[in-house]
DNA sequence: GGTTGACCTTCCAGTCACTGGAATGTGTTC
DNA sequence: GAACACATTCCAGTGACTGGAAGGTCAACC
């Protein structure tokens, strides 16, 4: 398969799939014109790649994962902890992304949004910690 | 004041309040020795920037947040209309976060995580779109 | 006057995961 | 042979810093 058709078949550019192959994620045979080549089991490979960067496995956890994938005798409490571990890096953005957007929120509320300088939000930025409401 | 007097004060570290005055979000003085000099008007910028990015703005929106605070013919629905967008962007980004805890809640709940190569959570990441549940 | 140590300076390189673009080569079709 | 899609490599840029090297300055102490 070129790199066109994989690339369609997974999802990913062809751009990220070279990048891919860059730092040793995956490793395309070469047809005798320089063309990258990309067995079934290459191309599954990306695909999976593709599902675990979707959900937002950095690219050395996607390293791991596809290294377990790869091995036959892994323990499934190894592919756990990764996951285990993602999930509780995506709870601390949620929470703090939430604190953001409850003091976004409070901030808009009170701002009156005319034409008028005054503004609660600014004041906001402007003030000293401890002196905010 | 010294660039690592106005970092104690503001929080942020010096490297960053020199990267800051690369990219012109603030202007501090000079002294005969070279050494950068802070104001107390470039010492509240930096506080204010500081403010902004724990809120999650980017460099950007920084630096217009800072222009309106220091045009004092702004209009106050400009500065929301900033803050607004930018909360819209942080719940694109929750919701995001969201659904991908919320499948990977399910796919650790329904692994053993023993000492077996058996693993749902890395079937799923090779199976096909459309084929998972 | 000398020495230490804290503080300051600039400059360069690296992070993460791509993305864009230039210059060039190959394959297919008309 | 020309057009056009597709492929290749290489270089540079993104955002917002961060680390480190190599060196200058300042204040205190002996």
């Amino acid at each position: 398969m070129n790199i066109g058709e994989v690339a369609e078949a997974c999802g990913l550019p062809a751009k990220t799939i070279r990048y891919y192959e860059e730092i040793g994620l995956v490793t395309p045979d070469r047809k005798a014109n320089g063309y990258r080549d990309f067995p079934e089991a290459e191309g599954h490979k990306l695909a999976f790649v593709a599902r675990a960067r979707s959900l937002g496995f950095s690219i050395e956890d996607c390293r791991a994962l596809l290294a377990l994938y790869d091995d036959p005798h892994r323990a499934s409490s190894d592919v756990r902890e990764i996951v285990r571990s993602h999930v509780r890096g995506i709870d601390r953005k949620i929470a703090e992304l939430q604190g953001m957007r409850d003091t976004l929120d409070h901030l808009v509320e009170r701002c009156q949004g005319d034409e008028r300088p005054e503004c609660p939000i600014l004041d906001d930025l402007a003030s000293a910690p401890g002196t905010r409401r």
